[in-house]
DNA sequence: CTCTAATATGTAGTTGAACGACATATTGTC
DNA sequence: GACAATATGTCGTTCAACTACATATTAGAG
């Protein structure tokens, strides 16, 4: 029942909604921007991934703040307690393996 | 034509075999004991995973050098120059995303 | 000496996630 | 008026992991 490892993608979403609440477009740029160009998530892995961790209570939809004017769609999602839970849980996965291979990118030359 | 992100499978195989030559058995123990029990690799995963490694020229099967009494089946496989340069690529992944969401974790209390 | 666990390699079918292609509508800029 | 950027979404394909199954040898316990 465990989700970890966290693909990529889910990875990158968890950390770009642990910042602040963002709309889907929102968070394509700033995982854009956070991985340096690196990944850039095409709208349908996005879009499918959100409503992956909708279902299984990882993000809940942020009902109207209608900060500024409206007209555009926008749809903002924020993490829950549980999201945040496995988040942390992922980080601390990811420092391990850091951790692993650079031992072993060492003693490998 | 990146092979990254490697899958936690792909990249615990080749953490295995960055240490030493070894046999698809003894990768499947070794990866249990570095990850403290958490990853047991299945039988299928591992030698599908083998196969495409191969295939792919990330690793190499190591001709006899029949060390100690044959009798039971034994496959050996290598790191190639290939793999060896993977590894170091997604462990330099690893740590760009461990630091990344060390930042956050802070940040999110 | 027999039974069982560990060692060792493999295939087949299912499932889940990412991806590319497509579709649609609004807004800001040249 | 045209085009790029903003914004959300679906559909079909592909790739990898997983479960279950299949097979054979060897070491150790009783």
């Amino acid at each position: 029942m465990s989700p970890l490892p966290l693909t990529e993608t889910s990875f990158f979403i968890l950390l770009s909604l642990a910042v602040e609440p963002r709309h889907g477009y929102a968070i394509i740029k700033e995982v854009e921007s956070m991985s340096r160009g690196r990944v850039v998530l095409a709208t349908g892995t996005l879009y499918t991934a959100l409503r992956r961790m909708l279902e299984d209570g990882w993000i809940e939809r942020v009902e109207e703040d209608a900060s500024d004017g409206d007209g555009r769609e926008r749809k903002f999602y924020r993490l829950t307690e549980e999201g945040r839970r496995i988040f942390r849980l992922e980080a601390e996965r990811l420092k391990n393996l850091a951790q692993l291979s650079a031992l072993h990118v060492l003693s490998a030359g």
